[in-house]
RNA sequence: GCCUGGGUAGCUCAGUCGGUAGAGCAGCGCAUUCGUAAUGCGCAGGUCAGGAGUUCGAAUCUCCUCCCAGGCUCCA
């Protein structure tokens, strides 16, 4: 019997009988193992535990508690949902079945019309149980493309994919099929799909999953295409796992900024102005003043000048920018004006800024002219597009545009990215990544050789900038590529937040130009940049960062003080005035309620720091402090020693919360 | 815009078979004077999202419109 070799993971070899597979090691190595065992990553490649293996292969076992094994495990618990919805469903057609991040999902076109409803997902997902305990093994097949087409005639979605992959039109497709040579899996008789694999060894091994909901998906992503319903699900490898997972989202229910903009009473959406209209009540309206001015401070720090424009202007403006050709159906529609003249809300502040550079002749000595601006915007956003303060009609841009020179522009760049991640990071944030989105497909203006220049130039400012950088591949704007600032927040999520964009087409578009050295006319380029992107998305950004918990120098009100009785509320009107004198945002709730009802509120209106003042305190010129997220309260600390802490830490921008949480 | 689900007091929600509207919190009034997350009693609060229809009778059934949520598409 003649040997093979195989090696692992940690480098050491072991020999293993010809034509034995991943399971064989997976049992040569531990009982353990081989019990865990769902699937083998052979050279790279991820394959089932029956592939045989050869000798010299390196070998890893995928194991359920590891990003590949969660991955498997959900792509064939979305087979057992297929197979589930065909079960209760015969005639149904199904499309795709991919893992997503924390589960999976499949797309459905059901029979004679009919849909599936959020009540169908108990019958579905005790159907899935019933596979589940069948211990239905997943088998693969290969096939040629002509049996494959034979095979699934009665599934068009299948059949699309499988000719799309012989005519090589759809190259996204080979990730369902594997080149020329289609592969299925069948758990019985009964069901077989279309599928690359590699899959778990049997049905029995799933089980920790849930099914979510049910959402409208395009087939192959086209607005134009039929409509499949899709049903999300979640699975894990444990039972805790799906549970912690579980408890995750009700965590990140309670940080949502439409909830808390609720219960911290700062903003709303009154339904007589319309879907994405909010409007800032007097806490956030402080919150929103409050990110502005330090806005401001910083932007005048770094050499910005401030400039106001409009709201709405003539066609002609967006004709000239382009962004009637492109984006004409997101824009409110035109009010026609007794001269003739069509007006636009305006969707942008960029072309008011060109203008402002145009308004006299310009001289290299003045560049780069940076021009700042809180420009509102208003976008008709598609009505099922709008999200809280995230996707809004209506909107306030931190909105600058640099002009300068070609020669300035790499350092401009740079400066300017280092002035975004500081800014960023006075706000609370501090874990970022970036990304570089290059020319679009279709939408975009310019010639190669400016769009590589550009590209070429964010590119190497990005890489200097020292963070992971993705690449967005036709994802810039259409007269030039953009870096965006990413940032993970206090539980993980990322946020697209500030974006620097790149722009050859605009001056030129405007005939922008100023006078160099050389006594000659020059076009400049023009950098985009907002910071927040939105004052009204960064907030809830910050909101769902700090799960309501802003940081002192931001909250509404930084200070609650509370007399025990009421013979001591002019001692807390005469604390709360020494701290107005501090410029602190303060206010006095009087007992006339006992004071453990009145720290409750305070508490739940996420009030940074309550003070109590009560005899002991009167005498000695004393509060107690009861700082939110502390264990204990402090007793006996001197009005001067708060005042102090609490200037350092508005200065500081601090955040002993978040320092205490992480 | 499309698919699914939803809209009852300021907020969170209950409301059975179609029989005429309910709770807690918040608000207001009175009493209570208290040392770190809910003092007691009382009062007031509703075009059941809006409109049309079916019915002796509609929060409840049907249709249309508006708004919200989760997705898809879009996001200068």
């Amino acid at each position: 019997m003649s040997a093979i070799k195989v090696q692992l993971p940690d480098g050491s070899t072991r020999s293993l009988e010809e034509g034995s597979n991943a399971r064989d090691l997976a049992g040569a190595i531990g009982s353990r193992l081989a019990k865990d065992a769902l699937a083998a990553q052979v050279n790279g490649e991820l394959t089932d535990l029956t592939r045989p293996l050869e000798n010299g292969d390196v070998v890893a076992i995928v194991t359920p508690a590891s990003d590949l094994g969660r991955d498997v495990l959900r792509h064939s618990t979305a087979h057992v949902l297929a197979q589930a919805v065909v079960r209760l469903w015969p005639g149904a057609y199904y499309a795709i079945g991919p893992s997503i991040r924390d589960g999976f999902y499949y797309d459905f076109e059901l029979p004679h019309g009919a849909r599936f409803s959020d009540d169908d997902l108990g019958r579905i997902e005790d159907e899935m149980r019933s596979i589940v305990a069948e211990d239905q093994p997943f088998l693969r097949s290969e096939y040629s493309i002509d049996e494959g087409l034979q095979l699934f005639k009665d599934q068009p979605f299948k059949v699309e994919i499988i000719s799309g992959v012989g005519s090589g039109a759809n190259p996204e497709d080979a990730t369902e099929v594997g080149g020329s040579v289609v592969s299925t899996y069948s758990n019985t008789p009964e069901f077989q799909d279309l599928c690359r694999g590699p899959h778990v060894p049997s049905t029995k091994r799933l089980g920790h999953f849930r099914l979510m909901r049910v959402a409208g998906a395009y087939w192959r992503g086209d607005e134009k295409r039929p409509q499949l319903q899709r049903i999300y699900g979640t699975a894990w490898e444990s039972k805790e796992a799906l549970s912690a997972h579980l408890t995750q989202l009700d965590e990140a229910e309670k940080r949502d900024h439409r909830r808390l903009g609720q219960e911290l009473d700062l903003f709303s959406f009154p339904s007589e102005l319309g879907p994405g209209l909010a409007v800032f009540h007097p806490r956030g309206g402080t919150v929103r003043r409050v990110m502005e001015e330090y806005s401001r401070t910083r932007h005048v720090a770094g050499g910005y000048e401030f400039v106001n424009t409009p709201h709405i202007t003539k066609a002609e403006l967006f004709e000239t920018s382009g962004h009637l050709d492109w984006y004409a159906e997101s824009m409110y529609p035109p009010m026609d004006l007794d001269d003739g003249q069509q007006y636009y809300l305006k969707p942008m502040n960029c072309p008011f800024h060109v203008l402002i550079f145009k308004a006299r002749q310009r001289s290299y000595r003045e560049l780069p002219l940076r021009m700042f601006e809180f420009g509102t915007v208003y976008r008709y956003e598609k009505s099922g597009a709008v999200h809280g303060l995230t996707r809004v009609r209506g909107m306030t841009q931190d909105d600058a545009h640099i002009f300068c020179t070609r020669e300035q522009m790499a350092q401009e760049l740079a400066d300017l990215l280092d002035f975004v991640l500081g800014l960023l990071r006075d706000f609370g944030l501090n874990d970022f990544y970036l990304e570089l989105s290059t020319r679009p497909d279709v939408k975009s203006v310019g010639s190669d050789d400016e769009w590589n220049e550009a590209e070429t130039t964010l590119a190497d400012v990005a890489r200097g900038a020292g963070l992971d950088l993705l690449i967005d591949v036709g994802g810039g704007a259409f007269y030039g590529p953009k870096i965006s600032v990413e940032a993970r927040d206090a539980i993980g999520r990322t946020h697209q937040l500030s974006t620097i964009q790149l722009d050859f087409q605009t001056p030129q578009r405007f005939e922008a130009s100023y006078i160099a050295a050389d006594n000659a006319r020059h076009r400049p380029i023009m950098i985009h940049r907002a910071l927040f992107g939105s004052v009204e998305r960064f907030m809830a950004i910050l909101i769902e960062h700090y799960a309501g918990n802003l940081p002192t120098w931001m909250s509404p009100e930084q200070v609650k003080v509370l007399g025990v009785r009421d013979d001591h509320d002019s001692c807390a009107h005469d604390v709360a005035a020494a701290l107005r004198l501090d410029g602190v945002r303060v206010s006095v709730d009087e007992a006339n309620e006992p004071l453990g009802a009145r720290i409750r509120r305070a508490k739940m209106e996420k009030v940074p720091y309550i003070l109590v003042v009560g005899d002991e305190d009167v005498v000695s010129h004393t509060v107690g402090v009861n700082a939110r997220g502390a264990n204990d309260p402090e007793r006996g600390v001197s009005v001067e020693d708060f005042r102090a802490r609490l200037r350092a830490e508005i200065a500081t921008h601090g955040s002993p919360e978040l320092a205490r949480a992480t």
